[in-house]
RNA sequence: CGGGACGUGGCGCAGCCUGGUAGCGCACAUGCUUGGGGUGCAUGGGGUCGUCGGUUCAAAUCCGACCGUCCCGACCA
């Protein structure tokens, strides 16, 4: 067998099969793992360091936007979660039930939260009295199980991780207004952050959250040209302020609903930067969610414990010393060959290589993981060379993907155009809609794709022509594709 | 829940058609060797063949039921 044929069976092409191309990733970057029960994965440390890291940057933005944390309970009487029909109706067919206490049947069942807005809004309706109490900014980190009938790790699974943000205001225009800045940090984040550009916009009163009275989301598109949604934020109107009677007395001392949001973002995200980022080596993963930004692999030659180690030691500290997070791989059970390969897989960002020929020029090899370019650099200038690449890695990334992004965003005037486009190129496409669930639909049968957002930034296109599906004028302009 | 495929050491598979008590590659362990893109050699450990039942002197192999997984559809962050 060649060198070629080794290195191309470690993973399957993206090409050849995505979802097998995604899954293998997922177990040989060690990133998450099945286990006895369908639909559940454990996220194993490497794939929960990217997680903390998501946790952390978000956490950031969430606390200076002026949310704090707090945790509510796993469990939701039956009767809480029936307050608001739409809600119930909508979650009902995924929520599992404890029915037993130990050995004792309970009085009421308890459903496991497929999200927290009933349980918070009974709290909510303890805590608000006033004008004065408000807004309430409450973001909480938890579990959601929701009993999916089809599951992928990281996309969807039974257990899954987010934060979720619930608030309260005096206001429709607050209420907006919140839903629409948090809509924008989950825009930034994705972008900043994951590298990965997103469209936002709102959804059709059919992709609403149940119970929602608007619910706005954030898109992205995968390499292999379907959209994922990777954060929504809804404005929740009076809907369950009406049913869990959280009540405030106004300036003007009379009693009203207060006006409330919630809005989310999932560990799902990790599964968007593989789809996003991967390529047939692996993972790439942006140098600000990486659990290592940089990997050193001491070239092992001759004497090379005492020629090549120390030096390779002391660039370690250095860097660490720097802000980078660094990682030394001194194993000696494992060729440099083997190491390239596998922290290749694993995403690292950045690869140092150090062996005798760099001792004797004082030099290091610098690799790149997202385009595998090789170059040499000082030992001595590390510190400052390192950080700076990691920034040029990071913003060549989301370059990369943006430029996807533009590329596969076609316009579409005519139906035939429109299902030539999904069928034969994939991604995004923009087309006039009526504002008609029937076109709407009619659109899901048969072509599979979805309204995913109507911008909000392109709404005054509206009216300004025919809708793709039925000719009639349309009311707006719309993103479809076919998603995740 | 409808259509299709598949369950054999940790992973990927062969063996099944034509019953005779399980094999290969990877991984793992030990030793030597090698090391700038998955080094090579030797030795070794590990499987009641998804479960239950039936046929048979004898079942991974034939028959039945059940369970589970994956892919394709409807539901979903």
């Amino acid at each position: 067998m060649s060198k070629d044929e080794r290195q191309v069976k470690k993973i399957t092409p993206k090409t050849e099969d995505f979802s097998r191309w995604y899954v293998e990733i997922v177990q040989k970057a060690e990133l998450a793992d099945y286990t006895p029960m369908k639909g559940m994965m454990v996220i194993r440390p490497y794939g929960y360091a990217i997680w903390e890291n998501i946790q952390r940057l978000m956490d950031q933005r969430i606390k200076a936007t002026g949310h704090v944390n707090a945790y509510f309970p796993l469990f939701i009487p039956e009767s809480f979660l029936k307050k608001e029909a739409e809600h119930v109706a909508g979650f009902t067919p995924e929520v599992a039930w404890v029915t037993m206490g130990g050995k004792e049947e309970l009085e009421e069942r308890l459903a496991v939260r497929p999200t927290s807005e009933a349980i918070i809004g009974y709290l909510y309706s303890k805590w608000i009295k006033s004008w004065r109490d408000l807004p309430v900014l409450i973001n909480q980190w938890a579990n959601i199980v929701r009993w999916e009938k089809v599951t992928r790790p990281f996309l969807r699974t039974t257990e899954f991780l987010w934060q979720e943000g619930h608030t309260c205001h005096e206001t429709a225009e607050e209420a907006e207004a919140e839903t629409l800045k948090v809509l924008g940090f989950y825009k930034e984040f994705c972008e900043t952050e994951l590298a990965i550009p997103v469209l936002a916009g709102r959804k059709t009163l059919r992709e609403k959250f149940a119970g929602a009275q608007m619910t706005y989301a954030i898109e992205a598109l995968m390499s292999d040209g379907k959209a994922l949604q990777m954060g929504t934020s809804h404005n929740l109107g009076q809907h369950f302020s009406k049913a869990f009677d959280i009540k405030f007395e106004d300036r003007n001392q009379t009693l009203q609903y207060v006006w409330q949001t919630s809005w989310g973002t999932t560990t799902r995200m990790i599964g968007a930067l593989i789809m996003a980022h991967g390529d047939d080596s692996g993972l790439r993963l942006p140098p600000r969610v990486a659990p290592i930004q940089a990997v050193i692999v001491p070239i092992s030659m001759g004497n090379w414990k005492e020629s090549v180690l120390p030096k390779a030691r002391a660039v370690e500290d250095n860097l660490k010393k720097a802000g980078v997070r660094v990682s030394l791989d001194a194993r000696e059970e494992f060729t440099p060959g083997w190491k390239f390969s596998e922290h290749e897989m694993r995403g690292v960002p950045l690869r140092i290589e150090i062996g005798p020929r760099d001792i004797a020029a004082g030099q290091a090899v610098l690799v790149r993981r997202d385009r595998k370019t090789k170059e040499t650099a000082p030992l001595d200038g590390l510190t400052v060379k390192v950080p700076a690449l990691l920034d040029e890695i990071q913003s060549s990334l989301f370059q990369e993907a943006t430029k996807f992004l533009a590329d596969n965003t076609r316009a579409a005037g005519t139906y035939e155009e429109f299902k030539d486009i999904l069928e034969n190129k994939k991604g995004f496409v923009t087309s006039l809609w009526c504002g008609s669930e029937s076109c709407e639909d009619k659109i899901k049968n048969e072509t599979m794709a979805t309204i995913r957002v109507i911008p909000l930034e392109n709404e005054e296109r509206s009216g300004r022509g025919a809708c793709v599906c039925c000719g009639r004028e349309a009311e707006t302009l719309a993103y479809f594709a076919r998603a995740y």
